[in-house]
This record gives structure tokens, sequence and C-alpha cells, in this order.
DNA sequence: CTGAAAGCGCTTACAG
DNA sequence: CTGAAAGCGCTTACAG
């Protein structure tokens, strides 16, 4: 089958081909009748413009790319989730490239991704050097989220790491913990840092001292959540609560206090970072501090479009959440002067 | 800055535009020192191929279009990275388009995907009509996971439904379980009728009668394996393992019973179907069937490169596996008779 | 192995 | 509002 062009539809239509390629563009206005008659001859032929050869001429390709870690990451894939939602009906496309955390694989992912030709760029977190971002920047359109970029911070969509794991930590000593145990996130990472000193400074406010037998760092991912856990028991930590950097590792630290036949929250309380969805369907249901994610994503899009409509717009702040489910309690000593956790269904989720 | 082009390249380099071509689509043979200088110059003037104009020129976008459902949800997202894995270092990108489980979604997704120059289309489970599939499948090579398609069998990677979840069922039975509750996925979805079939073969071949009080169905997330709990109980019915379409309404389902302090395997055994990667992390680790998700993505990525290639090959047969964890017991009145389940851990993940 | 040339299917000043 | 024409940057028979 051959393929039918505009040329066909044109001449189908009894129009010049700029008049057909306006129909479709829309960029100019055009008699109501042509319009009609070159709507009909597209139909009739079963005309779909190719998308290529508008490419070329035009000089747009239609394509975001975004830089990612892992698409199947219950993390990242809320993003995805956003941007795909935050680019619907505008044109755009999405093109995804990983990098799995490992710094290699994300540079030789991003240079995939630029041998395409892209009209904007979406950054997730990663490795990826501030002065490769900045020269991309100023190449094409580029939004960075869950990491800073040296000035490029208007480009950079991003949450106070610091304040939202010091609530985490201001939540636990609310209720009386003391001995707060801590797995944090690897400290190469940017987040991982800043929620680690924030964990630190919440301690200092409330005038605990840090124990360096309670601090485990993961990696971010479940079974280092479970490692972390044997490591405190096979140390001997003795703590009344566990503080985890993100919800993935909390899993599996959720997993190795199972191992051990511990409780939560009636023997320890746990709290994770993120608020996965899987996380309101823990047993128990967990704490942790939301972060936006899926409405990070979606004006990541926004702003992408934005900027590639002429009209670069600043993105919006995006605040954490401290999400109280039953994973945490008041310490033994208090308990019983305070009431048991509402156990409620996990209703924002459902 | 101009962007530079093969012209320029050729130009600096003392060769026709032709011959530079070559020298990067490696098509035809170069002399040495002629691609020598053509490489050089590309590499001074930093030149980069521009991909559009090359796919118009070549009428390849190298772009593969995914149909997907939701690419954030755990069991499409690890399908999408088997598919990014199989793609890469093929010079082919894919491209993401959700239905969201929506019949009307999903066609303008699918329109919307076909908007684009694909070369390939991968279309993961869905409600797409087979004859829109078969139509498609004409113009452009297309590769179901998940799904079948009357006349495209060779083209459809699946795993037998119903045979998983005979297992499933034989797993709870041969434990010594009689009363057995199920939560049945969609009865709009052909893998959730095929997984009901095989539950319900299996009480027959138990002759088992079935208990029209212990089946309740749901839509395949979370929630609803929750609501399912509550229905079944609010019935007052009796049941000693529940049994779960997906792994998603497993999770829903294990906190339904802790709600009503049912220990998991103690007083009920729980078996899912997917063996998502947190299945590994619930308390207690979930039993479930196990889908190769991944490599299923792995294989139709390479299913459409090989189609694509011009040497098509008839995709590989997936089996399914039990995955035999910690929530799934001998019922009561045996349990003495039997050592009790190896804690182990979930290794297999780690 | 190499070059001149046509062509991929559209868009977009330009002139009317 | 409309047409003729140039051009987007490459690939690929074709002829040598």
């Amino acid at each position: 089958m051959a393929t039918i062009t505009l040329e066909d539809v044109a001449q189908a239509a009894g129009v010049s081909v700029s008049t057909a390629s306006r129909v479709f563009s829309g960029t100019t206005k055009v008699r109501a009748d042509k319009h009609a008659a070159v709507m009909k001859a597209a139909d009739a032929l079963g005309y779909r413009p190719n998308a290529i050869a508008r490419s070329l001429a035009s000089g747009r390709s239609m394509l975001i790319g975004v830089l990612t870690q892992d698409t199947s990451s219950p993390f990242y894939g809320e993003v995805l989730r956003g941007i795909e939602q935050g680019l619907e009906g505008s044109g755009y496309s999405a093109i995804f490239a990983s990098g799995h955390w490992r710094v290699e694989e994300e540079a030789s992912a991003l240079h995939g991704l630029m041998g395409r030709p892209l009209d904007g760029l979406i950054v997730l977190g990663g490795h990826t050097p501030d002065e490769r971002l900045s020269t991309l920047a100023a190449q094409l359109p580029l939004i960075a989220v869950g990491r800073g970029v040296q000035g490029l911070e208007t480009q950079c969509l991003r949450i106070d790491n610091f304040q939202g794991s010091y609530d985490c930590a201001r939540h636990l000593l609310e209720l009386g913990h003391r001995r707060i145990a801590y797995i944090a996130g690897p400290a190469s990472h940017r987040d991982a840092r800043d929620r680690l000193e924030g964990f630190r400074r919440a301690l200092a406010d409330w005038k605990v001292d840090e124990d360096p037998n309670l601090l485990v760092e993961g990696d971010f991912l479940e079974p280092s959540g479970l490692m972390a856990v044997e490591a405190l028991f096979s140390r001997g930590a003795l703590f009344s609560a566990l503080m985890v950097a993100n919800d993935q590792m909390a899993y599996g630290a959720r997993l190795g206090l199972y191992r051990r036949g511990i409780r939560v929250p009636e023997d320890i309380s746990l709290i994770g970072f993120d608020d996965l969805s899987s996380s309101a369907f823990t047993t128990p249901p967990l704490t942790t501090m939301r972060q936006p994610t899926y409405e990070m994503g979606v004006a990541a899009a926004e702003a992408i479009l934005a900027a590639l409509g002429g009209t670069p717009l600043t993105p919006p702040e995006f605040r954490v959440q401290l999400i109280v489910r039953e994973s945490t309690a008041p310490t033994h000593r208090d308990r019983q002067r305070l009431p048991p956790p509402d156990p409620q269904y996990p209703g924002e989720r459902l």
C-alpha cells in the first residue's frame, strides 16, 4: 500500500500542498470550503500526516527525553506517570532512558537520549554532573526533578529533604522515643545526606545524644533495609524506634523485624519516607513522609511545555507531608497515658 | 550556534556528502584515508547526525511504540523494564502510552501512538479488539504480551494462567485446605477468567464442592483486595485459605486480615499470583505464582527487533513457577505432623 | 570505492 | 486567504 501524502490529498481536494498543509497545522486561516474539501479528501484517502517529515521541516521532534534511574521503581514510576499525564494532549511524547543508579550507565543513557532529536529534557535525580546539565540546558529546555543543579535553580523541582526528615524525627521524639535507630540512604546521594542531617538536627534540638551504633547505611532498596536491621541487632543495638530514609528500605526493615519476632509498632515504631503507594498496604500501614511524586512529574511536564511555548514558568514549590498511619506509637512508658492509635483505613489511598 | 550538517563535514573532509554519509551509516565500504578524514572532521566540528533527517530519508523512525496500562504499575513496570533492556544498544527507543485499564483511554492512547512514525508496536494486555490489532499487524511488526490475538498466535507472549492458577490451588489443597476463598480478577479480563477456571478445576479434581459464598471479584488493585476480605467476613464466610488472583489484591487482602487480627499463615494461608518484586518483602513474605514478567519484556523487544531485521522469530514459551514463601501453611489439623515452614530469607531476590 | 542528483513528506517565508 | 518554491538534513539507487 503506497503511503498517501499531503500531495495526494491536495490534489484530490483541488488545492495546493501549502493550503492542505495549513489545514492540518492550523497555523493560518483557510477558506471554509477549501478546508472542508481537504478534510474530506484526507478522510476519503485515509491520510495520516508523516510526523517525521513534519519534524524535519518544522525543526521540532515533539519528543521529550526523560532520564530516569529505573522505569519500574515505585518511586520513579510515579514521577513518570505524572510526566505522561502532564504531556497528554500536548502532542509531545516522552522517551525514557534509565541509568539504574550506576554512574556510567546513566552517562550512556543520557548520551543515547541526546542522540535523538529532543525538544526538551527532564532529568530525574541521578548523578549526572551539574556542568553537564548546564551545558545541556543551554541547548534545550531542561527540568530537573529531585535534584539541584548549580545555576539552574529555577528549573529544579525539589522538596525539602532536610525538613521532611526533621519532621519524621520530631514525630518519633514527640511520641516519647529517645533511642532511635536510623537507616540512611547512600552517602553519595544528596537527598540521603539531607535526610540524615534533618534527623541529626532533630536529635540535637531534643537534646538527644547521637549514638553511632544506631546508624546504618543502605542503598535505598528493600534488601538493604533488611540487612541494615540485621546489622543493628548483631551489634546489640537497643532502640524503640527505627527511622528509615525511604519506604523501600523500610519494607525491608519491616521484614527484618518480623524475622526477629518484633512487633510494629508495639515493640518498635517504624517510619519511612516517600509514601509510595504500597505503603498504605503494608502491615501495619506505614507512617511516612509523603512526597508529591506524581504531582512533581506533572509539574515537570508542564514546565517543559511552557518553556517550549516560549513562556517559561517557575515551577511551584513542593511540600512534604507527614502521613501518620499505624507503624508508629508512643513509647512503652507513655503508652497507657495516651489513647491507642486509631485503626483507621488507609483512607487517603482508597 | 548553527547546527552543523553532513555537508559541513564532507566539505571539511574534502569528500562528497554521499561518502560522508556512508562513513556514518556503514552501508558501503569507504577508503581508509577518506574514512579517517571524515571522522576527524566530524570530531573537530562536533557533528551529530540528525536522526529525523535520517529517518525521513531512510523510512525508519527507530521508534517502537508500547501500549501499556500504567507505566507505574509494579506489574507493567517490570515488563517495560524488560523491553527497555531488550532494546538497549539496538538504536531503537521505546515510546509509551497508557490506557489505565479504561477501554476508551486505551483506544485514544493507541491512536496517539500510531500518530507517530513507529517501526514496531508492542501491546501489553488491555482491551484493544483483536481485529484492530490484526489490522495494525498488517502495517508493522507487532508483538502482544499477556494477551492472545486471534490469528496472531505466534506474535503473542503468554503464560498459562489456567495452569498457574491450578497449581496455586493445588498447593493449598495439598497443605490440607478445603475451605478456600477466592478473590478473582475482573470478569472482563481474560487472564482473570482463566485463573478462576484453574482454581475451579483444581477444586473439582480434589472433589471439593465450590461454595459461591467464598468467591469475590476484585479489580486487580490493592484496595479491592481489602474490600473483598471485608465482603467475605461480612457474609460470615469461613475459610482456612485465601487465594487471590494477583499479588496486588493479595496485599490488600493481607491488610484486611490484619485489620481483623487474623494471623497469616497461622490462622489463614494466603497465596497470590505474579510474584511482584515486593512480594518477597511483605510480612510474611508472600507465596505466589511467579510470572517471568521482566523476561517477557526482553523477549518482546527481541521479537520486534528480529521482525524488523527481517528474520521473524517465534518467541519462546514462558512458564510460571510456584514460589513458596511463608504465607501458606498446612491446615491446623495437620500442622503438628509436618515440619514448620522454613523461615528462609527471600533468597531469590537478594 | 565514489559523486552528482533525486527524493523522503512536510513547512514556511515570500509574493500576491 | 493562497500558491509556487525553497529547504529541512540525510540516504540511496545510478552511473562510473
